[in-house]
DNA sequence: CAAATTATTATGTATGCACATAATAACATT
DNA sequence: AATGTTATTATGTGCATACATAATAATTTG
């Protein structure tokens, strides 16, 4: 039996699905190793290096030094979702993107606020209440507070036709951050900015972002009643 | 000025990182050609190959071959999930998990189903209905259509004790799916079963796998209020 | 036998060179 | 000026070799 050569990290690839899948190499066993598949497959070692990387990055493999490489005993299947801007995300769904501020103030937070930034207890920070608009229809809530001591330009700021996230994006740049997906119960004064009864169901998104140690903004989206976040697996 | 040498690709990917975010290298702006950095940073160009690969793949550079490599004009963030076993996903959160099945039935699924499976109206699929538990209390609820032509001794278990979940991972693997996450009201009857009330909101997973072009499994799982899915940006 | 040390192994990476490929720029033709 | 062809360029990849590193296995010592 002629192994056929696999001649690119690709097709290398591929055919390591194909034995995954097909259990010729079992959840939790020991796969041969890199030395050994580049004669298998005809190619050097560096190329089947090169394609069971990514399988190891997605978790299909776990790969040790010495001990060798695995078909993981528990695959976590990994969701990659694109979080983009919403005004990218209502346009490519063939609507006419809009956006309303409601309220603008510098103010001290609440301390669940401050205390999540890591900014003083009496440190005053923009917080930033819009709506955003699907083909003239509320489509997604949002409630912001900006850290003004990283992002001091935002106090020129009016946010009264450029969304604060738009803006960010341009003039503070984030090296990390932290993203939570929940389902919450509209509130009436919410309930009444989305058109949407009290109770409904929103998706909700809260994120924070960092600059390396500080804080630049936190935010709560709160999605009308039919939103989805779909992706592939 | 004597630019530092960068040896590994790991530090010229952190040098790359760093003039993004100072804003050295703009959005939508060419950075130098792969050559030419490497002359700079003093090493080799598959190395500088291999520090960008990633930060392209990631959204950060955009990279086309003669035209040379961009930073993204409109960064998008992306957030990994892992979609682990909820039994992990319980035990992880330091609870004790459980297991009900509420019911267990072969039939003709209704049209959006066989629709959404790609199956034959009238072919029957595994129905099953089940309880996730943690610390003795509702977590997850559980509908799930099973297509047996695919996993055909899915119909000699009885997933009395064993979730379909866990024993699909074992016994029938797939090559790709879609995933979907919203937010739902609780009906009266899931509101029962939960443990919550009518129109509650219920952060909502849907899943459909597949093995090349036919349906494995098609799963909707709803979560009690306070789930959250967390992860890093 | 247990603990410490050494040897070995498999992955991880860097390099230089060569070739492949997509795609832009330059040039030629009508 | 518009269209077609060719040349050039920057990324993408394969290869062979060498070295680095983590970590297991084997050997040595008490």
């Amino acid at each position: 039996m002629k192994t056929p050569s696999f001649r690119n990290w690709q097709s290398v690839q591929d055919e390591v699905l194909r034995r995954i899948h097909a259990r010729e190499w079992k959840p939790g066993e020991l796969i041969p190793n890199e030395a050994d598949l580049a004669v298998e497959f005809g190619c050097a070692r560096s190329t089947v290096n090169r394609a069971l990387r990514a399988l190891a990055a997605s978790g299909l493999l776990d790969r040790r030094r010495k001990a060798g490489t695995r078909v993981a005993a528990q695959p976590v299947a990994k969701a990659t979702l694109d979080i983009a801007m919403i005004r990218h995300e209502v346009e490519e769904r063939g609507a006419k993107y809009g956006y309303q501020r409601i309220e603008r103030v510098n103010i001290v937070p609440p301390l669940r606020v401050s205390g999540a930034m890591r900014t003083g207890v009496n440190d005053p920070l923009l917080h930033i209440r819009a709506l955003h608009l699907a083909n003239d229809a509320p489509y997604a809530l949002e409630d912001r507070w900006i850290n003004t001591a990283v992002a001091p330009d935002a106090d020129a700021e009016e946010f009264q036709t450029l969304s604060a996230n738009e803006w960010l994006l341009k003039h503070a740049p984030y090296t990390h951050g932290e993203i939570a997906f929940s389902a919450g119960q509209a509130t009436a004064q919410d309930g009444a900015i989305l058109g949407v009864a009290v109770n409904s169901a929103l998706f909700t998104i809260d994120r924070l972002t960092w600059d390396n140690d500080a804080s630049v903004t936190k935010v709560r989206l709160l999605f009308t009643p039919g939103y989805q976040l779909r992706t592939i697996l």
